[in-house]
RNA sequence: GCUGGCGUGGUGGAAUGGUAGACACAACAGACUUAAAAUCUGUUGGCCUUCGAGCCGUGCGGGUUCAAGUCCCGCCGCCAGUACCA
C-alpha cells in the first residue's frame, strides 16, 4: 500500500461526522402521527435496490448508485422535503445455505455476519440511511407479512370482467365447490417440468440455471409438483400500465418483450377427424399452409402416427425428452424432424397436408401445433427446404423486395377470396371468414409463463400452508410467522424431496396433516420491501394505511416510490415480480397506487481498470474499504459520480480517485492551512468581505448548475462546475467567507463530511457564518442579477466559419450587433468582394454573415 | 438472427441545432526544494506556418440547414439483452 499522503484530516473528521450522523438519528425521519412529523412538507420517497449481503461484503458497484440517491436526499431535504430514503437487506439465498451445508452452521448466523460487515460499509461512506427503518427480509417479524401476502394471493381469484383480482370468499359465496376454486387461485398447485439440480438440492429459475452450471453443478429437467403463481393474468396489465411510469424506454421494452404479446388466430384443422387447433400471427397465409407441425409432447401424436412412422416418431420422442430447453435451444442450427403419417385438412380450401413433429414448436406455447407457411416464415422456410416441402407464394412483397423468404407486409396472392387484399386486411377478412364457419377465431397469446414460486431450499420462506387428505390448506394468519426448523445438517437430500421434509416432527401434525415443506424463493422478499420500510415496526400489519397513503402517495402519478436506482440485472425480474405483487395488493385494497416505482434510474456497470468486467478470478476487484482508508468517504462517493454519466459502463481509475481528492484537498485548503509546525490553521487570506462581481458571478453560476444537474441526476457535470468555482475561489488574494460558505453548502450532497467539518470550523471563527450543520440549512438560492454581465463575447462566423470574437454591450439590439460585426477588420477580408446575401444573429451567442 | 444502446483527443468525458474537446486523468516543461513528494504556473486534436494566421477534424458515405457531434437516409464497428414464441 502505498504511503499515505494527508493533505486533509479526512480520517479523523469522518468518523466523527459519521458518529454525530448516528447519535443525532439526523437522517431519521417520523411516519405521520409521530413526534416531530411536519405536515406542511410534501413527501419524496428515494430507493435503492437493496444488497444481498455477500461473504465478499461491499462492491464498488454499490456505492455507485448509493450515492446517486445519497446526494438527492440530502438536496430535497434541503429543499424543504420529508425523505424517506431507507436500506435493508435482501438476505435470503443460497450462498449462506451453502455455507451451512459445509459448516453445518445456521445459515442464520453467517447471513448476520454478513449483513454487520455490509452496514458497517455503508455506515463508513456516510450515506443519510435512516436506519431505524431497517430491513431485513430473514427477519421472522419481516417473513410474517411475506407469508401474509402469499395468503392474499392464495385467498384471491381473478376475475377477467372486472380485470381485478378478487377474494376467494366470493366464489365460496357462490357455492363452487373446493376443487373449482382452485383451479382459480393466484397461488396454486401444479405439476410442470422444472430446472433440478440433485447437488444443490433444489430447482432454480431459467435465469439461475447458467451461473450453477458453471460453478460445476448440475442441472437437470424433470416434472415437479410446484406452487405456481397466476402472473399471466395480470399480463395484459402489466404492458399497458407501463406506459405512465417515468422509466427508460429500453427496460419498458425488455418487460413488454418478456410478457410477449401477440394477436393472431386459432385456426381449427381436422386430423381423421379429430379437431387440432394451431395458433397463427398470419391467418392471411392459410392458403399458403403446405404443412403441420405439432410439438413432439402434443398429445395427438400418438393417435395420427401410422404404422408404417411409428418407431420413426417414437425415437423422435425420446431424444427429445432427453434434451434440456437449453440443449434443444444450443443444438437448434440444424432443423429437425419426423413425418407422422398423418395428414390434416386445410380449412381453408379442403387441401391434405402432412402433418410433421419437430422440436422447434413448443409445448407450452400457443396450442403446442403450427400450421407451417413456409413461403413466408423463415422457420418453416428452412424445414421445408430441408425435407423437400411444398412452398407456395400467398404474399406478393412490395416492389423491389428481394427476400427469399418474405415474412413483412404485402398484398395477397393465390389466396381465393383473399387475393389482392393488403396484409392488415387479409387478415381481418380471414378471421371473419373463421369465425363466421365456426373454424377459428381472434386470438391474443403471451410468452409470459406462470411463476413458478417454489423451492426445496432450506434458507427461505417455508409455505403458510399444510395438507390435509390431499388437500392443501391455508395457515390462520395467527400461526404467522411459520419458521422452517433447525436441521441437524443441511445437505440437500439427493431427491426432489424439499429440506425441511428431513424435519418430520416439523412436517407431521399428527392425524395425517402434514405441512408444506417447500420454501419461497428470495424474489418473494424482494417483492414488498418497498412498502415495509414505509412502517417498518409495524407488528399488526404489513404497512399501516396511513404511512401507506402518505410515502407512497400517488402525486398524480401511478407510481409510489419517487425514484428507484438500481443495476438493470433486474429489468425483467424483481422488476416485473414486484410490479404483479403490488397489483395485487392494489386490486385487494391494501394500497392505494396501481404501480409501486415510479421513475427508475440504472446505473450502469463498473468496470474493472483493464476495462473488463470486475471479478474475483480476473483480479481487478476495487474494495471501497481501501479507497476510503487512502483517501475518504468524500473522495470515493464523489469520484463515482465523477467518472461519467451515471447510466453509462465506464471503467474505474484509481488516479482519477486521486484527482477528485487533490480537488477536495483544495476546498480544504480554502479555509485551512498548515503552518511551519505542520498544523492545521485558518487561511490568512479569509475575511468578511462582499465578494466582487467576477466571485459572485461564478459562485451563483455554480448554485444555478449544481441544482439543475442534481434535478437531471447529471452529478458528472455539476462537480465539473464546483471544480471550475473552486478554482477561481483558489485564485483570490482576499477570500469572501459567505463565498465559501456558499460552495460548502452546494457541495455538502457530494462530500458531506468534508463540508460539515469546515462549515463548523468556519462558524467558530465568523459571526456571520451559522453554526448549525449545512445539512439543516436550505439550499442556497441564486441571484439572476449576477449571472448578467455588461459585456458579452460574440463570435462571428462568415459562411459559419468563425472569424472573429467581439465584445458588445450587453443590451445592444440586433441591429447594433449586426452593425458591430460587419465593421470588424478580419470579417472585411473575409467578405472583400463577396455580396452579404443574408445576416444571423444570434442573441448573446453569435453573428453568421452568409456573403457568395 | 432479432431488439435496444453507443461510436468525440493518449484516457474518462463536456457541448438547449449556434465558438467541438468544459472538467479531470496522463504526458511534457517551468517555479519552490539539497533532493523527492506535495503544491503552484504553463503547454498538450492533427497538419502547416513567414508565428499574423491558415487548412483539416466528432466511425464511414450522402442529405436537410445560414449553421450538424447533435436532425434525416444508407453503411461499418463495439457493447448489452434475447433467442426456433408460430
Amino acid at each position: 500500500m502505498a504511503e499515505r499522503r494527508k493533505q486533509f484530516p479526512f480520517d479523523e473528521f469522518e468518523p466523527k461526522w459519521q458518529n454525530h450522523w448516528e447519535e443525532n438519528k439526523t437522517f431519521s425521519v417520523p411516519n405521520p402521527g409521530e413526534a416531530g412529523f411536519d405536515t406542511s412538507k410534501p413527501k419524496y420517497y428515494v430507493l435503492d435496490m437493496f444488497p444481498y449481503p455477500s461473504g465478499s461484503g461491499l462492491h464498488v458497484g454499490h456505492p455507485e448508485g448509493y450515492t446517486a440517491t445519497d446526494i438527492i436526499t440530502r438536496y430535497k431535504r434541503m429543499n424543504g422535503f420529508n425523505v424517506l430514503h431507507p436500506m435493508g437487506w435482501d438476505a435470503f439465498g443460497l450462498p449462506a445455505e451453502q455455507h451451512a451445508i459445509k459448516t453445518g452452521e445456521h445459515p442464520r448466523i453467517n447471513t448476520e455476519n454478513n449483513i454487520n460487515n455490509f452496514r458497517r460499509q455503508l455506515k463508513s461512506l456516510g450515506f443519510a440511511y435512516d436506519w431505524d427503518r431497517e430491513v431485513n427480509t430473514t427477519d421472522p417479524a419481516y417473513v410474517k407479512w411475506t407469508q401474509w401476502i402469499f395468503l392474499q394471493l392464495y385467498n384471491s381469484w381473478f376475475c377477467e370482467e372486472e380485470n381485478k383480482a378478487k377474494p376467494i370468499s366470493e366464489l365460496e359465496a357462490k357455492g363452487m365447490s373446493r376443487e373449482e376454486i382452485d383451479h382459480l387461485r393466484l397461488a396454486y398447485v401444479a405439476e410442470t417440468p422444472v430446472n433440478w439440480s440433485p447437488d444443490l438440492g433444489t430447482v432454480l429459475a431459467n435465469e439461475e440455471v447458467e451461473e450453477w452450471r458453471a460453478k460445476g453443478h448440475t442441472v437437470e429437467r424433470r416434472p415437479l409438483r410446484q406452487w405456481m403463481l397466476r402472473i399471466t393474468a395480470y399480463a395484459q396489465r402489466l404492458i399497458d400500465e407501463l406506459e405512465g411510469l417515468d422509466w427508460p424506454n429500453g427496460i419498458k421494452l425488455l418487460q413488454t418483450n418478456w410478457i410477449g404479446r401477440s394477436e393472431g388466430a386459432e385456426v381449427d384443422f381436422t386430423i381423421d377427424g379429430e379437431k387440432v387447433t394451431v395458433f397463427t400471427t398470419r391467418p392471411d397465409t392459410l392458403f399458403g399452409a403446405t404443412y403441420m407441425v405439432l410439438a413432439p409432447e402434443h398429445p395427438l401424436v400418438d393417435k395420427i402416427t401410422t404404422d408404417a412412422q411409428k418407431t420413426a416418431v417414437e425415437d423422435y420422442k425420446k431424444t427429445c425428452a432427453g434434451k434440456s430447453d437449453l440443449e434443444r435451444t444450443e443444438l437448434a442450427k440444424e432443423k429437425s424432424g419426423v413425418f407422422t403419417g398423418g395428414f390434416a385438412i386445410n380449412p381453408v380450401n379442403g387441401e391434405k397436408i402432412p402433418v410433421w413433429i419437430a422440436d422447434y414448436v413448443m409445448m407450452s406455447y400457443g396450442t403446442g401445433a403450427i400450421m407451417a407457411v413456409p413461403a413466408h416464415d423463415d422457420r418453416d422456410n428452412e424445414f421445408a427446404e430441408k425435407f423437400g416441402i411444398k412452398i407456395i407464394e400467398v404474399v406478393k412483397a412490395p416492389e423491389g423486395n428481394e427476400d427469399k423468404c418474405f415474412t413483412g407486409n404485402g398484398t395477397a396472392v393465390n389466396s381465393g377470396f383473399l387475393d389482392g387484399l393488403s396484409t392488415p386486411e387479409a387478415k381481418e377478412k380471414i378471421i371473419a371468414w373463421l369465425e363466421e364457419k365456426g373454424l377459428g377465431k381472434k386470438t391474443v397469446n403471451f410468452k409470459l409463463r406462470d411463476w413458478l414460486f417454489s423451492r426445496q431450499r432450506y434458507w427461505g420462506e417455508p409455505f403458510p400452508i399444510v395438507w390435509r387428505d390431499g388437500n392443501h390448506e391455508a395457515l390462520p394468519e395467527s400461526e404467522l410467522p411459520l419458521l422452517a426448523p433447525e436441521l441437524e445438517d443441511y445437505k440437500p437430500t439427493g431427491t426432489p424431496e424439499p429440506l425441511l421434509s428431513k424435519a418430520t416432527e416439523w412436517v407431521d401434525l399428527g392425524d395425517g396433516v402434514k405441512r408444506e415443506t417447500n420454501t419461497m424463493p428470495q424474489w418473494g422478499g424482494s417483492c414488498w420491501y418497498y412498502l415495509r420500510y414505509c412502517d417498518a415496526q409495524n407488528d399488526s400489519a404489513p404497512i399501516s394505511e396511513e404511512a401507506e397513503q402518505y410515502w407512497m402517495a400517488k402525486n398524480g402519478n401511478p407510481g409510489g416510490v419517487d425514484l428507484y436506482v438500481g443495476g438493470t440485472e433486474h429489468a425483467v425480474l424483481h422488476l416485473l415480480y414486484a410490479r404483479f405483487w403490488h397489483k395485487v395488493l392494489f386490486d385487494l385494497g391494501h394500497v392505494s397506487t396501481p404501480e409501486p416505482f415510479q421513475k427508475l434510474v440504472n446505473q450502469g456497470l463498473i468496470m474493472g481498470e483493464d476495462g473488463q468486467k470486475m471479478s474475483k478470478s480476473r483480479g481487478n476487484v476495487v474494495n471501497p474499504d481501501e479507497v476510503v482508508d487512502l483517501y475518504g468517504a468524500d473522495s470515493l462517493r464523489l469520484y463515482e459520480m465523477f467518472m461519467g454519466p451515471l447510466e453509462q459502463v465506464k471503467p474505474w481509475s484509481m488516479k482519477g480517485v486521486e484527482g477528485v481528492f487533490r480537488f477536495l484537498a483544495r476546498v480544504w485548503r480554502l479555509v485551512m492551512d498548515s503552518n511551519q509546525e505542520g498544523e492545521w490553521e485558518f487561511s490568512s487570506r479569509l475575511a468578511e468581505i462582499e465578494p466582487d462581481k467576477a466571485t459572485n458571478k461564478v459562485v451563483h453560476a455554480t448554485i444555478k448548475k449544481v441544482g439543475d444537474d442534481i434535478d437531471a441526476m447529471s452529478f458528472n457535470t455539476a462537480i465539473s462546475q464546483m471544480m471550475v468555482c473552486t478554482n477561481e475561489l483558489t485564485k483570490l488574494d482576499q477570500l469572501p467567507v459567505s463565498s465559501v460558505v456558499t460552495l460548502l453548502h452546494v457541495l455538502n450532497p457530494f462530500a458531506p463530511h468534508l463540508t460539515e467539518e469546515l462549515n463548523a470550523k468556519l462558524a467558530v471563527a465568523f459571526d456571520s457564518v451559522s453554526a448549525d450543520d449545512l445539512d439543516s440549512q436550505p439550499w442556497p438560492e441564486f441571484n439572476e442579477d449576477f449571472l448578467i454581465e455588461d459585456e458579452i463575447e460574440m463570435v462571428i462566423q462568415v459562411n459559419g466559419k468563425v472569424r472573429d470574437k467581439i465584445m458588445v454591450p450587453n443590451e445592444a439590439s440586433k441591429e447594433e450587433v449586426e452593425a458591430l460585426a460587419l465593421e470588424s477588420g478580419k470579417v472585411q477580408s473575409f467578405i472583400e468582394g463577396l455580396t452579404v446575401r443574408k445576416v444571423i444573429v444570434v442573441p448573446g451567442r453569435l453573428v453568421n454573415i452568409v456573403a457568395n
